[in-house]
DNA sequence: TAGATTGTTAATCGATTAACAATC
DNA sequence: TAGATTGTTAATCGATTAACAATC
C-alpha cells in the first residue's frame, strides 16, 4: 500500500494562477514578512480572496483557520507543485529584437530557468554572445535539445515559426512558448503555448471602444 | 426607432480568439483566398470547426450554409467588430531590451496600432532614436497621452510598474499592457492586461512535469 | 436533387463567487 | 473565550462540444 497521492487535477485557471501567487509570496518572504492571509494575498495579485482560497485548497491545506498562511512554507509549497524545484533548461531560438530581450531578461534564471542555448538561422548571428551566450546555428539544436525537458521558446518573425517549431519538435522538444504571431501546427504530444503583443493588445482595443463608445457604430440620438 | 443594434456581450473568450481568425484571414486574403470554411479556419487557428462556428455566431451570420465565408468580407467584419477599423495609438514606456523590442515590432502598424510615443526615466535614454523614434522623458507623457484613446504599454523591471502605471492612469491611459512582472494596483475604470514570460514559462514547466513524470513524486511501483 | 456546410440547440463541463461552519 | 480566518459547500455563471435541422 501506499500513502494517499496527492490528488491530481489541479483546474488549468488555478495553475494559470499560482505563478502570480509564488511572486507575490517571494515579494513577502524577501522583505521578511512571516505570514499572510488570503485577503492580503488577492489584494496583492488582483483577485478576489475566495478565489486565493480555493485555488489553495487544490494543493493540500497549508493554512491555519484564524491565522493565516505561513509565507515561506506556502511559496516553497507552490513553487513544489509547479515544478520548480528544480531548474528547467530553456533555449530560446531567434535573436532579433525579441529573442535579445528574452535571452537578456534576469527574472527567468532568477525563478529557476536556465538558458542552455540561443539559436539562430542567419550565419552571420552565429558566435555572437547575447547575454553571455553564444548564438549557435540551427544544426546544433538537436545535441542541446537531447539534455532532456528543455522548453523551447520561439522568437522568429511569423514566417519562420513553423520551420522552428518542427526543428523544435524533430530535436524532441515537447513544450514550447511561441512569440510569433500565429500558430505552428505541432504533434499532439507536444504543448505549445502563444504570446502576441497585437493580440493582446486588439482585446485592449475591443473593450476600450466598447468602454469609450468610440467605435464604429453612431451613438443612437434619444 | 433604430434598426435592430448587433447584439452585445462578445463573451470574453470568444474576444481573445478573434484576433486569431483576423490573422488566418489576412494570411488567406494575402495568398489571394477568396472563401473558406469553419473547418480550414479552426484547422489553422488551432481550435474546433465547432467553436468557430460559434465564435462567428455572435458577430452575425456572415456564412453562407453549404458554402462558407467569403474571407474578404469576415476579415473586415471581424476587424470591425475589433475596433480596427480606425488606427489606435500607442505609448510604449520603458526603453530596455524588451521595450526597443516591442517598438521595432513590425506587427504592431501592419495591423493598425500606431506608436505615438516611447518614454523612459532615464534622462541618458532620452533623445535617443529607437524604431526612428526619439525617446523622451516621463515628463512629456502627459502631453502626448492627452491624444485621446491611448494604449499604454509597460516594458519596465517590476521595481519601476507601479509608478509607470500611476503616470499612465495620471496621464488619462485607461488601456495597460504590462510586460513587468507583477500586477500594479490601477483604479476600477482602468484595464490592466499582463504578459508574463516567466509565467507562461512556469505553466509550461508545470503540465510538462505532469507529462513525463519527472517531478518531485516517486513513481509508484505496482 | 445530392452534397456540403452553416447557425443553433441542448447537454456537459469547468470556473467563479458568496456564504458559513470549522477551528485556531 | 472572542475574534479572525481558513477550507468547503452549493449556487451561479460562462465556455465548450457534439449533433443536427436549416438551407445554399
Amino acid at each position: 500500500m501506499s500513502t494517499a497521492l496527492p490528488r491530481r487535477g489541479i483546474p488549468d485557471a488555478t495553475v494559470a494562477r499560482l505563478p502570480d501567487y509564488l511572486r507575490v509570496l517571494t515579494g513577502m518572504a524577501a522583505r521578511g514578512i512571516p505570514s499572510t492571509s488570503s485577503q492580503q494575498l488577492a489584494a496583492a495579485a488582483g483577485v478576489r480572496s475566495a478565489k486565493v482560497r480555493k485555488d489553495l485548497s487544490y494543493l493540500g491545506t497549508y493554512g491555519v483557520r484564524g491565522v493565516g498562511y505561513d509565507v515561506e512554507h506556502l511559496a516553497f509549497q507552490i513553487a513544489t507543485e509547479l515544478g520548480l524545484a528544480r531548474d528547467w533548461p530553456v533555449v530560446i531560438v531567434g535573436m532579433g529584437n525579441l529573442g535579445r530581450a528574452l535571452a537578456a531578461y534576469g527574472g527567468l534564471s532568477q525563478r529557476g530557468f536556465r538558458i542552455i542555448g540561443l539559436f539562430d538561422h542567419d550565419p552571420a548571428m552565429v558566435g555572437q554572445l547575447v547575454a553571455d551566450i553564444p548564438v549557435a546555428g540551427m544544426d546544433a539544436l538537436p545535441g542541446v535539445a537531447a539534455t532532456g525537458d528543455v522548453l523551447g521558446v520561439i522568437a522568429t518573425p511569423a514566417e519562420s515559426a513553423q520551420a522552428v517549431a518542427d526543428a523544435l519538435v524533430s530535436a524532441g522538444v515537447t513544450s514550447i512558448l511561441n512569440f510569433a504571431p500565429g500558430t505552428p501546427g505541432v504533434p499532439a504530444h507536444v504543448e505549445l503555448r502563444k504570446v502576441d503583443l497585437a493580440t493582446e493588445l486588439q482585446i485592449l482595443a475591443f473593450h476600450k471602444m466598447r468602454r469609450s463608445g468610440t467605435g464604429h457604430w453612431a451613438q443612437v440620438a434619444p
